[in-house]
DNA sequence: GTCTTAACGCAATCTGTTTGCGTTAAGTCG
DNA sequence: CGACTTAACGCAAACAGATTGCGTTAAGAC
């Protein structure tokens, strides 16, 4: 059990911290357990037993940080709303920084939480602009089908095929899941 | 430079069975570079200036054990073509062995060229589908609506939603792909 | 305030990684 | 075919990160 507060909660923010300092420092491949240990003012055996070794550790703070921070725009239509964050979303996540995170997150995730939470920051940002649509009276297409449709293929592509993203493949996707309403 | 053929050949063969071995026989989380040396009869400094380490070697191998062996089976039209052919991939790669073979050829890729190769495989599979379907006079899709509908969100949920996957769901994604055409 | 025990620090130990150097053999050219 | 060049390999020492037993601290419960 981890106990929420007190000394755990500050070894865990210390820890945390030190991996984002330390990664834009001397770069992600540099990142070893004692350094971030020294770093954040632990000894290397707490991070150990704690979250078992470094890839777990990293896919915690990757997932921290692809949590979104902003509600999806309000830009008056469904269409436009879909397709500026698609937008948004492919050059986030297509970045060279981005597809570290998204590999960090898959990596150390034994029992498969951490990437299910990513998707599900994904999904929740798609509800919120699909029920705005349709209280505006506008057809929807599911969440379901914008994310086998519209996150599904930007994703597939940053990881397998990561050449010639650029925008309008993201809002050919929206322009195609939209199509099917 | 990779020398093509003699001791570097057999290196390379040595190495990659002993890894296929040791992956069955003590686990896949189990292996180590000087556990895999030693069954190969290698030192390990040859595997480090080989393939640099751990994770690299496992890409390599995983993205061998991802090529398909056999070419899609003609059941007289694209539909069930491309059905089955989707059920056999979900199926396969929704596995326990099939997921963690993703995650090997995805985690130990600096460049991207192991993932490509695994998108590039499905591409031909796909090709030969296509092709044999046009040949028969059907009006089909094009590759690329294929991997993005089919491919793509089966991939999408392997990695980030492994719950509730089924044949079904393969089949769903092939009926909507072809009712694009 | 007292008790229980999860979480942590320390330090020794273990194991994997890295590297310099000598050797082997694959590929090349006369 | 024989000599030459150098990539690839083996060996072993030095290094660094991972692991673990044990004592200590402090969070949460009563």
């Amino acid at each position: 059990m981890v106990r929420p507060g007190g000394r755990s909660a500050r070894v865990q923010a210390s820890v945390h911290t030190a991996v984002r300092e330390l990664a834009s420092e001397v770069g992600r491949d540099a990142l070893t357990v004692p350094l971030v240990a020294q770093r954040a003012g632990v000894t290397p055996s707490t991070i150990y037993r704690r979250w078992g070794d470094l890839q777990e550790l990293l896919s915690d703070v990757a997932v921290e940080r692809l949590r979104p921070d902003t509600t999806p725009g309000d830009h008056g239509t469904l269409s436009s709303d879909l397709t500026s964050w698609a937008e948004q979303f492919l050059d986030e996540m297509a970045s060279p920084t981005g597809r570290a995170y998204i590999r960090d997150a898959l990596l150390g995730d034994p029992d498969g939480g951490n990437a299910g939470q990513c998707s599900a920051y994904a999904a929740e940002q798609i509800d919120v602009i699909l029920t705005r649509a349709t209280r505006r009276g506008e057809r929807t297409p599911d969440a379901e089908s914008v994310i086998d449709q519209v996150v599904a293929p930007m994703m597939y592509r940053i990881l397998f095929r990561p050449d010639g993203l650029d925008a309008a493949y993201a809002r050919r996707l929206v322009a195609g899941v939209l199509r099917g309403v």
